[in-house]
DNA sequence: CAGTGGTCTAGACCACTGG
DNA sequence: CAGTGGTCTAGACCACTGC
């Protein structure tokens, strides 16, 4: 093919901007892959098509197809393998679970404590109040499922976490759905509302415990506790869940690391 | 040229075990790229050869240098410009200043506030205890330079942190270095000690402040602060300094995003 | 304008997986 | 064995920077 740049593949509305917004192929490639997967076209944990098919399809080399997955799958948007294929990524079978908790025990991995204990203690519809609307970008008043819950390790109460969810996409979400179901609770989201928690941000500070908290948590009333603030998007940074999680860290500690 | 596995570039000691432990040309060439940025042969904020001076000298073709130079990019050692070259990192003019601090204001980001008031409470020679020993990868006892300070945002303190770093390296660090250096610490110490911190890793609790820490943040004893202990690494994996902060997270947050 | 990094191609071959 | 992702090459052209 000759020129690329606003081929078959399409640039998105070049307006009469100063810059052009030159987009290169590979990412509009990209771009289209994510749509694939926004539509559901393969579903988390198949294989999407080989990279040859797919070069074929777009009408690109396999290079150009390739720099497109490459980059998400350094986003975890799916995961290559080589000699089987390139796949789309879930927080179900993914070696890697537990993505987003970075909660570890201080002595030894994650493993070594086995899968959490969870206790869901409220599970009800409700309404967004205004700084749960605007972390869900819904509306004040639009219906949200609450939820409230503590996980345990080694039968001994760590977190105690609140989650808000929009009502329209979670809805008929039940106590025993989070309570029962086997896996990291976003694997559930996936398979039973077929939403995909991709990125999260999270803003933590050190808060002390109230009578509730501390009695939920069987520690003392003013207790320091690890607050963790989370917003999980899906495709688009489309804010999916609202969590606030309280996490005790005398045996536990969050683990970051800096690049 | 016929072969590359076993070339000029060379593998380091194939072991007579199970596994050729296979090494990709470009993960070579990285690796030799790797050696220079360590020798020093080019120092950070210069511009590494081009990508062409470079395919000549290790004689091998530019896409596999750009692979090298790709991964060593997102490892925040180098940073390419588009049309200038590629430079090595530094902690100083580098426009993300700050790179290791996640604690953001509340409100407004991290210009609105301008830099930190730093305040050196202490910077005297010491023998490692044997915890910090460890962190430091040195013997107990060994010399190692501690530094006591506080850090303030528009003159409220905030930070109370203390450092720990191998005496060998840092010989004849002083208070007035420590405080009279313009910008980012780990800037100071590639300036001075020829030291390059390249990532890191935190450990975060929820503490409550004692007596001495309550006075000099200016909170009330017990008060609940966030505990950071911090490892920091230069070039393989080694560590050069072991950092324990604590926080005030009354109006600022430690911020943190999940992929 | 020359020099830099960035994109794209086409083709060859290698390493790994599974039938 | 065929099919997948992974590596490597050589060459063309594009976008950006600064003289």
């Amino acid at each position: 093919m000759a020129t690329h740049t606003a081929d078959a593949a399409g640039v998105a509305l070049t307006p009469p901007s100063a810059t052009p917004a030159f987009s290169p192929l590979y990412q509009q490639i990209k771009g289209l892959i994510l749509q694939s997967l926004e539509a559901g076209e393969w579903k988390p944990g198949e294989a999407i098509p080989s990279e040859m098919d797919l070069s074929a399809r777009f009408r690109v080399s396999q290079g150009t197809v390739r720099k497109a997955i490459d980059e998400l799958a350094a986003e975890n948007l799916v995961v290559r393998r080589q000699g089987k294929g390139t796949f789309v990524s879930t927080h179900s079978e993914q070696h890697v679970q537990y993505r987003f908790l970075k909660l570890m025990p201080d002595n030894g991995d994650r493993n070594s404590e086995g899968p959490a204990q969870r206790r869901v203690l409220e599970c009800k519809r409700s309404r967004a109040t205004a700084d749960v609307a605007r972390a869900l970008s819904v509306r004040s008043g639009d219906p949200v499922i609450q939820v409230r819950r503590v996980l345990a390790f080694a039968a001994v109460p760590t977190i105690l976490e609140d989650l808000w969810l929009p009502g329209t996409a979670f809805k008929g979400l039940t106590a025993e759905q989070m309570a029962g179901y086997h896996g990291p609770t976003y694997a559930m989201f996936e398979v039973e509302f077929g939403v995909r928690m991709v990125r999260a941000e999270e803003k933590i500070r050190a808060v002390a415990a109230d009578d509730v908290q501390a009695a939920l948590l069987n520690v003392s009333t003013q207790a320091p506790l690890l607050s963790v603030e989370r917003i999980a998007y899906t495709y688009n940074d489309m804010p999916m869940e609202l969590r606030r999680g309280l996490y005790r860290t005398d045996t536990h500690h969050y683990r970051n690391e800096l690049n």
